[in-house]
DNA sequence: CGCTAAATATACAACGTTATAAATGCTCTC
DNA sequence: GAGAGCATTTATAACGTTGTATATTTAGCG
């Protein structure tokens, strides 16, 4: 039914074998053979069958990604992105949802599922943690990304989450703001190493080199960060009645879920209460007010990501490069919530 | 390096058929001798390959997802329910993004781009319109999303775009709006089909059957359905100075476009004017205030279309089913900017 | 011209699985 | 306890491509 090798072949007058060096532009083929082969394709209509050449070659030319739900906004961004830096390099995404469930991302790492189809992965966590730092052993191309984990045995690419969080505090306190809330702090304290407790970290050293008291009180848990929680932990804070007039949120759907109860509690944004947000989704642009926040850089991250990963795929078994561990620039984005102006 | 069915065979002493057999379940293997293969596997760490499956069998088990662009909320809701759905099947899912490019789309239709990898093609197309229909001859198993195309020749599911759009507006009626505008209108009036059109044709017969005559000032033009279009193209109505109480915008996009132009010139939702959207993305639960809406079924569109194309590729070749077209259920979802203070 | 070397083309064997057909083993029946 | 008939297993041939080794053609040079 669907045209093969050989009756391109037949068509063109050639051997199998020159119409796969055609297709697979070797160096030694007679211009006037190549058109011969070229026209007998489009001819037929020929195209490769890509599962007979993944099984001879031991490529596919699909990478697999592995994120929690693309239905989270960060993710679908992520996702959008590498999907565009896969396709520069010639690659397809198949892309699998671990739903944040332990035992799917296991699965996602050990490369059960799925995954075989797949030149290698990329692997974005969200509930593996520091812990379990040892079952990240996979037996291929494997790139991690997030700040879950660190000091594995894979290339990594993540962001400036302390630095980049210092500077967002840095700007609430350079428009004048002294008690700075934070909300999305992770509630377990024995877990160390993840975005919270680093941004959290961040956070801290800003007050500290402004010479400004860390309060407890103003670091407010919420968990996960989506927006019900942010608001609600918003609704804890101005119930309990202390007193703050900036406020970091360690994600920007924590940010927007926070908006709507300052709102709704009829606290004035940037005016009573000055709020930054962190990732720079699409949605900050438009929010009542516009939300600012900190760009990490995801493009970027991306990029990078799939670099790495088409590297380990390329990369020959001997000369086993040590893993790297790339940080994406960040920048912070002023909008309304900040008592920006501009329109960015 | 990585086992194969042979290592198994091997080390289980039987033959590599019975192995196939084991993996496929089929019905005829001694339950000792199964326990002998699956042991062997478990020690081993084998995992079929599924290039050399795919070549033998003709099935990928990954089917391709089509669409503009992840970024959008809408798609990446819907891909979230069709790797949902796909799962059930134990299908992959490969995405690839169209960026809304025309040449990009045919590519897909066509079965250009990476999609030979695949079983199949869900396709949602954001640039081919009615006009292209005839370029919608897809070689392989094949379903359409959306509402911009129909007649074609393949299953299609989409959603009831001119009842639920009448319903949207029967909302805002019953809430006693009279003066009821409507933005995501497309400039292009030759163009018929497509979910612009479909939605206004409801609104209309809403109208209509409350006996309130279509005043065109109040149908306003956006296009494409972001945020910024949306907030336009309600700057332009009220700069216009034309009488409202009521808007339907055509997407919950649109709409929290519209909702932030309406807090800028300090028009009370709902007081003022009641805001309707479409779509019922997460979004929507979350703005200030937040977003009544039009649920179109996403979850059942999404596991329509995988059954639909399952079915496709099942097919024997005589047994052609004509194409189906499903249209999933809706629900108006009414939140504060209609007047609801329930918290749904 | 004739010889060598390079350029070009070929035949055939993989890759790891599943399908086919045939072989073997087992359980009945009479 | 022999043959029928089914359950179980196997050997072997594909699937469509690329790599290797080899054959053939062409070009270069003295």
């Amino acid at each position: 039914m669907t045209p093969t090798m050989h009756d391109v072949a037949r068509v063109a007058g050639v051997s199998i074998k020159t119409v796969s060096n055609v297709i697979n532009d070797f160096p030694h083929v007679r211009p006037s053979t190549r058109m011969r082969v070229l026209s007998a394709i489009e001819e037929l209509g020929y195209r490769p069958n890509l599962s007979a050449r993944g099984l001879r070659s031991g490529r596919t030319g699909v990478i697999g990604l592995a994120v929690p739900e693309l239905r989270q906004n960060y993710f679908a961004e992520l996702a959008d992105a590498i999907i565009r830096a896969a396709e520069k390099h010639d690659l397809g995404v198949l892309v699998e949802q671990t739903s944040g469930d332990r035992e799917r991302e296991i699965a996602a790492v050990t490369g059960a599922g799925r995954l075989r189809l797949t030149d290698g992965l990329l692997f974005s966590p969200e509930r593996l943690g520091q812990d379990d730092r040892d079952l990240i052993q996979p037996k291929f191309p494997f790139v991690l990304l997030g700040e879950r984990i660190f000091g594995g045995p894979t290339d990594h690419v993540t962001m400036h989450n302390v630095s980049s969080a210092q500077a967002a505090t840095e700007h609430l306190l350079e428009i004048g703001r002294r008690r700075i809330a934070i909300i999305g702090a992770h509630p377990d304290q024995r877990e160390e190493i993840r975005s919270a407790d680093l941004r959290v970290r961040g956070y801290k050293r800003a007050l500290g080199a402004a010479g400004i008291p860390v309060d407890p009180q103003l670091i407010r848990v919420a968990a996960p960060w989506h927006r019900e929680n942010g608001a609600e932990a918003m609704r804890d804070l101005i119930a309990s009645g202390v007193a703050f007039d900036g406020l970091f949120a360690l994600n920007d759907t924590l940010a927007l879920g926070a908006l709507r109860a300052l709102g709704d509690a009829g606290v004035r944004v940037p005016d009573d209460v000055a709020v930054i947000g962190f990732d720079d989704i699409d949605e900050a642009r438009y929010s009542i007010p516009s939300l600012s926040s900190v760009d990490p850089g995801r493009q970027e991250i991306a990029e990078t990501a799939v670099e790495l990963l088409v590297e380990r795929i390329n990369e020959k078994d001997g000369e086993a490069i040590p893993p790297l561990l790339v940080k994406s620039e960040f920048r912070i984005v002023a909008r309304e919530s900040t008592g920006s102006t501009g329109s960015s």
